[in-house]
DNA sequence: CGTGACGTTGATATGATTCAACTTGAGTGG
DNA sequence: CCACTCAAGTTGAATCATATCAACGTCACG
């Protein structure tokens, strides 16, 4: 039925599990057993190809591990309209937490192809309480605590601000989250993301992203060039949407 | 500082924890011991005036558990601007749940004068993990997770529906959720918000709410008088916003 | 009797949507 | 190699939904 392909490869993704384990690092030093335990889990690889969604057939999210791609959760509207909720990096989680999350049984969908880590193991495993991963459980406790901030950014970009306030406050976002993966540098990230795509999750039209992204190359505040975005005037961005990092504090 | 009263009565208070047990009850049948554990934690109650915030001074949220009167938590924007995140009831928690979330840490606002019952008692006891109070984890359990669709259903309402689309559709939730706990008939509930905090929960300007609110009662959809709201036409306002009631299915 | 919070209403402005036409680039098959 | 198609993006014109500004009404309260 899924193309989804399962391989059993050695990790030669030496570069495929860094961003999952900067990820988990900056949000809690980890010990050099868990980045191991990290590591081995990435022997099973998994692919989802664009469009394809996460869930296997009997309903709630497997555990994962997002390695390269982009993915998105949404709900699709009985009129057929989109809304996104937020954007699936790589190196983030999904279904990883001990009780199920509406969030992540919100359906799931690949935007790009993605090369993911099931994670069953690694929730078994943290399930135990071994005292050895605390530093990891901490970390994943983090992560969907940044999650949830996300989450209450994007009602506020919904809410109450300007069609160019919240493309300029989500691409800072997105800035920030690749950044910590050590997947883009200060002012350059590869996007993935159709226009589309971001109509849905800003709650805007097509159109009017497209307008707004054109203004924005126009008064040089950003560039884009086949699916790489540069950020030109990042403090003007800033002012513009009232961008406030807030990763959580370690600790 | 704060006009915050710590009163310690009986629990004369026999309506008042009513709402409270009714919903955690409503989310997985508790056991009469579990019951009497609530009722005893509501010989403290506390007063909180309306316009008061819920965070002691130490920033992190004091648990409680609501007997009566509304919250909201909210972000107060740079330029002045408000966003709601979500209502609290009476009956509902605040600042459960063993790890501290965001969304708890977004400044809890009284709304109306509310009673409440400081609940960091229960959740030290839930945090010993005894098994005769099960259900009321799992109860709470529900309880966070149907928070976290409310939040998914406010994004929707802020991304893809029209004025009249969001005024309905939070109507019916708080409908669903004041019976859930026993608090109005199905067509006929108390509702204190101010058209303003309507207007900065569903992302409209005051004025707007305002026309939009005459214009469904102009139209018999709804009807109100002195704070009290009447549902006159349900099944057309249902259709009209794609109202779907999603409590999480007991287990 | 004033004052302030809340709500209503009209006039006008504006940001965003819709519809539709057109461009560009990548992929496909003859 | 060319013609075709399809997805993604761009642009203009008309329209619509919502915001803004401002005046006014009502009620509770000191």
């Amino acid at each position: 039925m899924t193309s989804r392909t399962l391989t059993a490869r050695r990790s030669l993704a030496v570069p495929a599990d860094t961003a999952a384990l900067r990820i988990l690092n900056t949000a809690a030093r980890l010990s050099d057993e868990e980045r191991a335990l990290v590591r081995r889990l990435c022997i099973f690889q998994e692919v989802i190809n664009a469009g394809e969604a996460f869930t296997s057939e009997g309903r709630t999210v497997t555990p994962r591990l997002i390695l390269s791609g982009w993915a998105c959760r949404q709900r699709i509207l009985a009129d057929g309209q989109r809304q996104i909720f937020g954007f699936l990096l790589p190196g983030d989680g999904v279904g990883l937490g001990t009780d199920a999350r509406p969030l992540d049984e919100a359906s799931t969908v690949a935007l790009t192809r993605v090369e993911c880590v099931d994670a069953v193991m690694l929730r078994e495993i943290l399930a135990l309480q071994d005292p050895r991963h605390d530093r990891l459980r901490r970390a994943l406790a983090t992560a969907r605590r940044y999650e949830e901030t996300c989450l209450l950014n994007h009602v506020v970009r919904l809410g109450r601000q300007s069609a160019l306030a919240r493309l300029a406050h989500l691409l800072l976002e997105l800035r920030d989250r690749l950044q910590r993966a050590g997947l883009c540098s200060i002012d350059r990230m590869h996007l993935p993301l159709t226009q589309e795509a971001l109509a849905d999750a800003l709650g805007l039209s097509l159109v009017h992203v497209s307008r707004t992204l054109s203004q924005m190359k126009r008064n040089r505040l950003i560039a884009m060039q086949n699916g790489w975005l540069t950020i030109l005037d990042e403090s003007y961005l800033r002012s513009a949407c009232d961008y406030d990092a807030d990763y959580p504090v370690l600790h």
